[in-house]
DNA sequence: CGCGATTCTTCCGAGTCGCTTACGATCGTT
DNA sequence: AACGATCGTAAGCGACTCGGAAGAATCGCG
């Protein structure tokens, strides 16, 4: 899972970027709304941490002109305790969560996790495929009850896939969400963990659909 | 829309319901936990909003049951302002949402709002002809409930006739849609693949009008 | 009924795609 | 400094897909 913070204050930018990543995310920095309304326009990301007040362009504005381009991607507004104004023009503006500032990481990180999760059409905090389950909350997954043991870019592939189950994943989807910006394409790393993985849980949940991807889904689940 | 309000405070709890009439909602009300509970498992609701400190059943608690009765409407916990650590739980119990008391009411209602906007996004896109079904979020396809194999072009073709149904479309469209710019127009491969797809799909669904090009239609519809 | 045009089917080689295995580089830890 | 774990690249191999060709089948028309 690939996140953006657009968060002028470089400590406090910093310190969800360490936290997120810390979590198992992967994380882009933008330090002003120019950059972040670039970055958000170019790159395809699972959830936007979003200031309010920001130099070079508003937060609201940013927010808006994603949304006028037709961007669908989570979004979370960071924004003044005392602002509550703030809050619901952000939210009208198509923000779908806010935090008020000050806070506490936790509290963002359960908020951007309940976010992708909201994003994919998952209600709880736990994603079952099979006997597969995946703890979002605890970043652990099992299969049949034990424990996987999974290195982290095998588990944010497993993240991806279980967070878009039934859905056909191309290569360079998982790519982009996997890494950040600037990664050699044409490499067949992603065959790799596929690999790596499916050993772990087993051949039959990552289907291959030759041409265009992969797919995870609970076997015998006809459709 | 339909909205459950679950809130002990009678006042809060008018004073809600008041606003959402007001904006058009139509609204049930529950004054505990256990009478909340019921209602939400027995009613289909487009959000609920969802005190969490409740007599009879924890809000928490609640909410864990519906999401574990498979429920996944959207919901907007209510939580005093300090208890951040109860926000926490409650996104991850599986809530959409909270705002912290006290709070404004247009607040509310922006955050239902943007719940209910955002759940309606989840539409899964599938269309349907006779007994086959093609699921293009999802790129598959299935007849009579039974998960076709088809390869990649197969799928392009299935889906190009299928989002044409009724119609009649002739190979140069179809090769236009199929392959990038130049591709050798007189050869044989848009038949042989016809050929393939009715192999799998069954024949009497893709009729060929002489002359023009193939038309996609379920079975037995006069013309 | 017969002929030409169109469409269907079968077959097969070429090329692509994906899986596996092995290896070297890097990083953090002991 | 050495070790183990993890990650990315490369190469070989097997399987599958694609598309062309040729002959069979079908249709429309006179």
């Amino acid at each position: 899972m690939r996140i953006l913070i657009v968060e002028d204050d470089a400590n406090l930018n910093r310190q969800l970027a360490d936290a997120l990543k810390e979590a198992g995310y992967v994380v882009d920095q933008a330090f002003d709304g120019e950059e972040g309304h670039y970055l958000g326009d170019a790159e395809p990301y699972d959830a936007v941490i979003l200031d309010i007040g920001l130099p070079e362009m508003d937060g609201i504005t940013v927010l808006e002109k994603w949304r006028g381009d037709g961007k669908t991607m989570p979004v979370l507004i960071l924004t003044a305790r005392d602002r509550w104004s703030d809050k619901v023009a952000g939210i009208d503006a198509g923000a779908d969560d806010y935090v008020a500032k000050p806070f506490h990481v936790e509290e963002v990180l359960a908020r951007i996790r309940a976010l992708i999760r909201r994003a994919a059409g998952h209600a709880s905090s736990e994603i079952v495929c099979g006997p597969v389950r995946l703890d979002t909350k605890g970043s652990k997954a099992t299969v049949r009850g034990v424990p996987l043991k999974l290195t982290s870019h095998e588990f944010r592939l497993l993240s991806y896939l279980m967070h878009h189950m039934g859905q056909v994943v191309s290569r360079t989807e998982l790519v982009e969400h996997m890494y950040d910006q600037d990664f050699d394409r044409d490499s067949n790393t992603i065959e790799v963990f596929i690999g790596r993985l499916r050993k772990k849980i087993g051949n039959d949940l990552i289907e291959t659909v030759r041409g265009l991807g992969y797919r995870m889904q609970a076997p015998g689940n006809g459709n």
